[in-house]
DNA sequence: TTGTAAGCGTTATCAA
DNA sequence: TTGATAACGCTTACAA
């Protein structure tokens, strides 16, 4: 009976001498047992240090385990410091968490030696943002529900900002005044790597369907809007999305001599952008008066500073919930697209 | 054989005419049975479409999941954007991945109706921060290895920073330059809700353990060192260790009349600190010349930025390394302490 | 209202 | 080197 191991239904049922099916009950069916004898259960439970049925093989029988993986296209130490991903996910866990579901947390890229085949024991998958190989995708249960945030798998329910049309948008405004010499700072878009400018000899991501691909088409339609030639708008490439690598590109666009420098930025993330504003002001760059910049995304950080910048915000709390929500069957699987917004701030009035 | 449902261990023994065992063993002990049946099995199971054992029954046989859960003392929502918690469980997911594990989220405070029972099919448990109510930790199994982060639980390996030592630092450093008028402003340091002056009516936590008490400690032996008596310096307390939490208790602060505004604020966080920072901009109160500021932490915004943050920084990130290594029993179970560093910026030279 | 018993898909211990 | 077979701890028809 009380032996060292963990005490398991079976002895509790022996221990109060009522059935398996019994005790089962008691803990999730309330209603197939009298008031008195589930009381009565749930007490000496407690009593004998039983604390509910092991959830290992409960999902066994059930097939169900209440756990909803996050595959993170980058890695989790990135993400987790990556204030879009952040927002994503607390979306998620908001959700899974008003339903009793747990969030487990899967890095695409570069994961251990041995794949995590423990991952296949969640009820279903939010995969976030382009993988890089569809390996990994692969190897997911076909059976299990998928959906898909940021970037397409055919035949599998999405949830999406139309990006093109945002950066359209605040590119727009951006050449409402119009600039000298425009400059466009993209995220990893470049099939080569790329910390800098994006010259003839790069080639870029093939793929149409990343969100970089998508903001740049943005960009250029409004510039050509304006008479501007693309051709002519220099291109610079981030390879991640931090201070750490942002801020040498950034250092050499904006130590170019003035007559070169641009005047304005258009950033695909407000990371980039925020990274250029603090190098502008340590070189004592006047922004907006003498360099404009936008940013994308609409972080806090950009928004609770001085100056303000100016960006189209996205819902990236408000993906995660619908991805949740999609995942846990609480509205259809479907192409959702969230609606984004212009943030006009100060460092592109 | 082929029907609807996932195929299994079983399916596939019979299609290949190999017991279930050999199976097993092709997946997990190559050197159980001889390469040229392994290899003929892996083939045929990706051609068949097995994935390999299917990780609930895996981890209910082995008792097992290569899952560690993480408790967060706040809600997974504020956890995932505070830069302090995200660096912690960056450092976690690292060396999990590291070691072919898995983190599964779970939230401490305000979590839904039903309690989480899919918790317990972690291997072990990281608690993180102060748990309001120990209740959660009573329904933890008890047989599994727990690690508690930044408070103590009686019997339980810790991982810590020495918070007062690290407090008295920073704090001596500022009153190398006696302030006219210094206050502090702490987190959740009452007992009653309070979002802004701390006056005779509140009573502080009784908790000498909580981190917020462990560094007023530290202030107030500094002050005391300097001569100032501790009673006189206003404390100001803050619900929530966000700018818009924050904002209206700064605003309150600097917008008193100057002869009663103070000219030092130690701040128990950088995002307080910062939030402080971007108040006194806007008003045109300079920095340090008017008022100095010091953080705690050390994160990056504060770094990352002009002004500088003068601040104490305290490794997060291996914080949470050294908490995985020891649920993983890489590093002893033991009580760490580890170090912090002076982070001399701009706010407080 | 309560009890009986058959799995859920594995792994591990044997024996062959 | 490979194969039977008994658990692992639970849920759920179905029977009483």
């Amino acid at each position: 009976m009380t032996d060292q191991r963990r005490m398991t239904l079976k002895d509790l049922a022996q221990e109060l001498n009522v059935s398996t099916a019994t005790i089962s009950n008691a803990f999730n069916r309330p209603d197939q047992l009298s008031p008195a004898l589930r009381e009565r259960i749930l007490k000496e439970a407690k009593r004998l240090g039983y604390s509910g049925p092991d959830a290992k093989a409960r999902s066994l029988r059930t097939g169900r385990s209440r756990i909803i993986a996050v595959i993170l296209a980058e890695s989790l130490t990135y993400s987790l410091n990556d204030a879009v991903a952040s927002e994503f996910l607390s979306g998620v866990a908001e959700v899974l968490d008003a339903h009793g579901h747990t969030l487990l947390l899967l890095p695409g890229r570069g994961h251990a030696s041995q794949p995590p085949g423990s991952a296949n024991i969640a009820d279903g998958f939010i995969v976030y943002g382009l993988m890089p190989n569809n390996k990994l995708l692969d190897e997911l249960p076909a059976q299990r529900t998928l959906v898909a945030v940021d970037f397409d798998i055919e035949g599998c329910p999405t949830v999406h900002i139309d990006d093109t049309a945002a950066s359209y948008k605040i590119a727009q405004h951006a050449l409402s005044e119009l600039p000298k010499r425009p400059a466009i700072i993209n995220l990893r878009l470049t099939k080569e790597v790329c910390n800098g400018r994006v010259t003839a000899e790069h080639t870029l991501l093939p793929n149409t369907s990343t969100i970089s691909r998508a903001r740049l088409e943005g960009f250029h339609s409004a510039l050509s809007e304006q008479g501007v030639d693309v051709a002519q708008v220099p291109l610079w490439n981030i390879e991640e999305n931090t201070f750490e690598v942002c801020s040498p590109v950034i250092a050499e666009i904006l130590d170019q001599p003035i007559e070169k420098r641009p005047d304005l930025l258009l950033c695909m993330s407000d990371r980039i952008a925020l990274t250029a504003l603090t190098l502008a002001e340590q070189r004592g760059i006047r922004v907006p008066e003498e360099l404009r910049i936008t940013g994308f995304d609409g972080i806090a950080e950009g928004q609770y500073r001085a100056p303000r910048l100016t960006t189209v915000r996205q819902d990236s709390v408000g993906k995660g919930r619908v991805a949740a929500q999609m995942i846990l069957g609480r509205v259809p699987l479907a192409q959702q697209l969230l609606q984004t917004e212009l943030l006009l701030g100060d460092t592109c009035p």
